[in-house]
RNA sequence: GGAGAGUUGCCGGAGCGGUUGAACGGGACGGUCUCGAAAACCGUUGUAUCUUUACGGGUACCCAGGGUUCGAAUCCCUGACUCUCCGCCA
């Protein structure tokens, strides 16, 4: 959530941010709708300032024994009155919140404008794109020969976009968490969290998924829940409503999650094998930070991300996302894209955004400065990783000419758990 | 699912419908004392919003939302959450 004050004093830059980033909010609508509650506020203070201090006098008098007809009178209209700015006041107060949940955040001045994904730019490439001698299949043809995945009774029994991993593919999967997981804690001095899986409705909001995306969201209608998109709901409001201390920060949490989307519209999409699903697996790293360092926070976590997919020895590259492929809540975001030989193709792994302070607004996560001033802090997140598509790089990276999978020497032991 | 109890400031914990933004205690911070510390003593200790150049002033907030009243932390209704007991259950 934007500051109602900042769009008041910025009101060209708000809405060019809003035109950037395609979104559709009335920004003009917007500010008459605070003007004309300001003004309501100010009558509705002025009343209950005269309604206490008449009351006072009220008390006074009944306790002085005296008669306090007169003022009762006065006041019965003025409780009127303020009964009826009440209303108002509060009918407002409700049109603007909703408004102000539709402003989108304002893009970092490094963030290319564009409309879409063709004015993202390169921000460095790691490795290079391995070389076979014979022709790489996909990931598909890689998961059928070795029996990791059943495609066919997951859509039997859920439908599409909802894998099974079977044997070693199960193995594989579980490995590639347990291994992200214990990366992030062991190296990048996260802590880690396991999360409920179905949230509320307050909790989508200080995200910033709803208003805009309920349609994307499954939802229990029963007890108005709703199936996570992705940990960063859960795991970024685990401090909603709070106040933390400036000691505490920065907070580094990790957590593993299944994730669900709808995908509404996208249907036909890259919908092929594991690229596209509405159940998918994704460690996700979420960070709180005072506001001067979110900057330097983002780039550390964009080395997080890439340092798994540099352990596990994939040709990646970094992107620089432009204002149109920026989330609603994000102020500056870098995608991973990890290189699948067999499809011939580049695939977003990790999404690693800094929200400034629009999320903490929206969910109201506040730290105490080293002066003692309360502020809101500045939130984090970035996937480190989600594993279909990392899946799809490793099958299609490590195949063997025979079409089995070698999988890359530091899985070895993740792979090998005995008891 | 049934029965009961509860939800007050950083924490504990009072609070008759009328100077209660909130007693009292603890903590934290500042000061006095001390070579230094402890103890003791003194003081400070909320958030939001409007207004003001500033000093300041107004208003709201005692889980949330409604209601009664001239006036609600205090009375009534609804909801959320917590705890105890019973039932059910992985």
């Amino acid at each position: 959530m934007i500051d109602i004050k900042f769009i008041r004093n910025n009101p060209e830059l708000v809405k060019e941010a809003v035109r950037n980033k395609n979104e559709k909010a009335d920004i003009d609508k917007l500010l008459a709708i605070d003007e004309s509650r300001r003004k309501l506020q100010f009558d509705f203070d002025n009343l209950k300032s005269q309604q206490n201090t008449v009351s006072q006098t009220i008390a006074r008098k009944k306790k002085a024994g005296e008669n306090a007809d007169a003022e009762l009178s006065e006041m019965a209209s003025v409780a009127e009155e303020i009964k009826k700015i009440n209303a108002e006041l509060s009918v407002a107060n409700s049109e603007l919140e909703a408004m102000l949940l539709t402003v989108p955040n304002i893009p970092q001045p490094e963030v290319p404008v564009g409309r879409d994904e063709s004015c993202n730019t390169l921000v460095r490439i790691w490795g290079e794109q391995p070389t076979f001698g014979f022709e790489p299949k996909d990931h598909l043809e890689i998961a059928n020969q070795n029996g990791f995945l059943d495609l066919a009774r997951g859509a039997k029994i859920s439908g599409s976009g909802f894998p099974i991993y079977t044997g070693q593919g199960a193995r594989l999967e579980r490995a590639l968490i347990s291994f992200m997981l214990e990366y992030h804690l062991q190296k990048h001095g996260y802590e880690e969290l396991m999360v409920p899986l179905a949230v509320n409705r307050k909790t989508m909001t200080g995200t910033g998924q709803l208003p805009k995306l309920e349609e994307d969201m499954y939802h229990i209608n029963e007890d108005d829940l709703f199936l996570i998109p992705t940990a960063e709901v859960p795991v970024t409001n685990f401090y909603a409503d709070e106040v933390l201390s400036h000691k505490d920060l920065p907070k580094c949490l990790v957590a593993y999650t299944p994730c669900f989307r709808r995908e509404a519209g996208s249907y036909g999409k890259d919908t092929k094998g594991l690229q596209r699903l509405h159940q998918f697996n994704k460690v996700e790293m979420v960070r709180f930070v005072e506001p001067e360092k979110s900057p330097e926070a983002l780039e550390e976590m964009l080395c997080n991300a890439e340092a798994i997919l540099q352990a596990f020895g994939l040709h990646y590259r970094v992107i620089n996302l432009c204002t149109g492929d920026t989330s609603f809540a994000s102020q500056r975001t870098y995608d991973l894209e990890v290189w699948a030989p067999g499809s011939g193709k580049y695939l977003e792994v990790s999404s690693v955004s800094n929200f400034g302070e629009f999320q903490a607004r929206r969910a109201n996560i506040r730290y105490k400065d080293s002066t003692g001033k309360v502020r809101h802090l500045h939130t984090l997140n970035g996937s480190g990783l989600a594993t279909p598509r990392l899946m799809i790089a490793l099958l299609e990276t490590y195949q063997q000419e025979d079409g089995s999978f070698k999988a890359p020497e530091v899985l070895k032991p993740w792979l090998e758990m005995r008891v």
